[in-house]
RNA sequence: GGAGGGGUACCAAAGCGGUCAAAUGGGGCGGGCUGUAAACCCGUUGACUUCGGUCUUCGAAAGUUCGAAUCUUUCCCCCUCCA
């Protein structure tokens, strides 16, 4: 490969599925191409699902290429049936608007504004498909494509096998998004879509549109699902979606994440999420222990994110917990009045109001299980009503297992 | 359109008048072992509780009964086969 962008995709495992790899190869080693990669805008933050996503626009930035993110606008009105067994609930346009909004936050943290070349565009394709007017689209648009090839395709031929019901309007998705690849390589250029392997349908129909409308070469290339070694799906802890937004994943927690990860799920990580070198990775493995490695990645995902002042602190408050056992401000914190301590304050009910339990069912068993701590001395009484004894200076740390810790302070 | 099967907790799946807050498995959570890993072992897994109990839950509603997840009626939704 003569491509200094698709030999490091190939090496860092993002290769999945070309639609013609010698001839993009052969394009994109002699000129800077734009490629884009469409977002879908459900929720109001991307989640670690999207990360190798935005690791190939990184990636694409750094061999000198431009990046296009499509936020999707006016699909996600419409709903991706692809690897869906059922119609998601419909977001009003509003919602959408906002969560764009902050999707985009996410992109200027992860990406690069600096190089004018390779400056990302943003576009939302609701510009272009809020104006069409039905009957021109389905006579200029609708005609290429035939009835017979899009009933193959896996994402309309899974749903109709299982006699789910899909709607006309998702039935429509894939027309939509080959019209948003037509749309940009007629506004920027674009010869490349990016995407994930659940995409290829779809990205294979803005191929053959452009094909047979332009009567130009455009590519398509996605990357592997990832699976973790546990057969799980990435990106789902116990609490939830890994978010990247901070509001709702916090440094340090991110930094958990990946300091958590399987043994096995270590290397593959490295090559995945972070900005080393391949071979400088190679030789990492090669040197370092397991845990060590399992730091290096920790701080490179949660620098690239969060910057480097917050991805430092976090391996601090990780080491002061873990090594240290010493309690660390930058743990989630709750204030606590001292007049409220005076009055008397049951532990249970403390724990539910500040979120960090459901229930108060949950911390009794909790509490039987040998589970909850005070300033690591066990909690014995489920019945405990706090004093001010308990607080070393104004600070308490109450640990719920091994890893969730929290402090409490006296305001 | 005809015939049959089914909807049970986070998921899968038993129960088929009282002993059912509901077997079992998976998942989750906690403990042990360890390395903040995996595997393994143990405990736990509706809410509230003065720990005696109380309340809500087995697709929805109504009914039979001292008593219903279990029986009856109506409705909604899924699946399989035939046309």
């Amino acid at each position: 490969m003569k491509s200094t962008f698709l030999k490091e995709m190939q090496e860092r495992g993002y290769l999945n599925q070309c639609t013609d790899l010698d001839k993009l190869d052969s394009i994109i080693s002699k000129k800077s191409i734009p490629a884009y990669i469409g977002f879908d805008c459900t929720a109001n933050s991307l989640h670690v699902g999207s990360l190798l996503q935005i690791m190939i626009l990184r990636l694409l930035q750094k061999h000198g290429h431009k990046p296009i993110v499509l936020l999707g606008g006016g699909t996600t009105l419409i709903g991706d049936p692809s690897g869906k067994d059922a119609t998601r609930k419909v977001l009003s346009q509003q919602e959408i608007k906002k969560n764009i909004l902050s999707i985009k936050k996410l992109f200027e943290k992860l990406l690069n504004f600096k190089n004018k070349s390779t400056k990302p565009v943003f576009v939302d394709n609701y510009s272009w498909l809020g104006k069409l007017n039905y009957i021109d689209f389905l006579r200029n648009i609708g005609s290429q494509f035939t009835l017979n090839k899009m009933l193959t395709f896996d994402s309309v031929k899974s749903r109709l096998e299982r006699e789910q019901s899909l709607s006309y309007m998702e039935f429509n998705y894939m027309i939509l998004q080959a019209f948003d690849f037509y749309k940009l390589y007629e506004k920027e250029k674009c010869l490349l879509q990016l995407g994930g392997s659940d995409q290829w349908g779809n990205i294979v129909n803005g191929v053959d549109l452009i094909r047979r409308i332009l009567k130009k070469d455009a590519f398509g290339l996605t990357s592997p699902l990832i699976t973790l070694s546990t057969g799980a799906k990435m990106g789902k802890t116990e609490k939830g979606a890994v978010w990247l937004d901070e509001k709702l994943f916090s440094p340090y927690e991110y930094w958990q994440f990946w300091r958590n990860s399987d043994d096995r799920d270590v290397e593959k990580f490295l090559k995945f999420f972070t900005d080393i070198e391949i071979d400088k990775i190679q030789n990492l493995t090669e040197k370092k222990d397991i845990n060590e490695l399992k730091a290096i990645l920790a701080n490179e995902t949660t620098r690239i994110l969060h910057g480097d002042k917050k991805s430092l602190k976090a391996e601090k408050t990780a080491h002061d917990i873990f090594k240290l056992g010493k309690i660390n401000e930058n743990l989630p914190t709750i204030n606590i009045s001292k007049k409220d301590i005076e009055t008397g304050i049951n532990f249970l009910e403390l724990l539910v109001n500040a979120n960090i339990m459901k229930s108060k069912g949950e911390v009794r068993r909790a509490i039987k299980n040998n589970g909850v701590k005070i300033n690591d001395k066990l909690v014995g009484d489920e019945n405990k009503i706090l004093e001010l004894s308990d607080f070393k200076k104004e600070n308490m740390k109450v640990s719920f297992g091994k890893k969730k810790h929290f402090l409490f302070k006296i305001t």
